[in-house]
DNA sequence: GCCAACGTTGGC
DNA sequence: GCCAACGTTGGC
């Protein structure tokens, strides 16, 4: 049983976004280290923080969801139309991966970024570091019960 | 909207 | 294989 930690701009897709779909494909990620985690190490039932990045004030986790559905080729790369096409990816050998994540809660209010920089059990997170840019980054267990616990203050 | 950090690209 | 240029991310 793995712990992540998700994040998207809510302008793009956000938590209430997934409440009104309850399942969603997570696709578009075109950064290898993130690829290369989905593929190996995210599995069906593994539970993840939904963070809002970019987003003022309202920046920081918002919710949880889980994997519902294990790595996949992300039809998007295939397709013209779509944000991030990837012309070299060869559908007999895709480049890209998707996987499907599942409504399970939100947050009944804001874990800040700015409030888990504060909490020491918290300094682990990659998102806390300068220049993470990684949009999927593992946590711990300990971490993910912390900015749980933190939402129902 | 600015800018620092980082990944990717492509010329050599 | 190096590295400068470029694009993107994301906090502020």
């Amino acid at each position: 049983m793995n712990y992540w930690l998700i994040k998207n701009e809510p302008d793009c897709y956000s938590v209430d976004d997934l409440k009104r779909d309850k399942v969603e494909m997570w696709d578009g990620v075109r950064n290898y280290q993130v690829r290369n985690m989905m593929r190996d190490d995210m599995k069906k039932g593994d539970l993840a923080i939904f963070y809002h990045s970019n987003a003022g004030k309202e920046t920081g986790a918002v919710g949880v969801m889980t994997i519902a559905k294990e790595a996949y080729p992300d039809p998007t790369q295939f397709d013209p139309k779509s944000e991030h096409p990837d012309p070299k990816s060869d559908p007999a050998n895709p480049r890209w991966l998707a996987v499907d994540v599942k409504y399970k809660k939100k947050f009944k209010r804001l874990v800040s970024l700015q409030e888990m920089k504060e909490v020491k059990a918290l300094h682990g997170l990659r998102i806390l570091q300068k220049g993470n840019r990684l949009s999927i980054t593992p946590i711990k267990k300990p971490e993910f019960d912390k900015i749980v616990a933190l939402s129902e203050k």
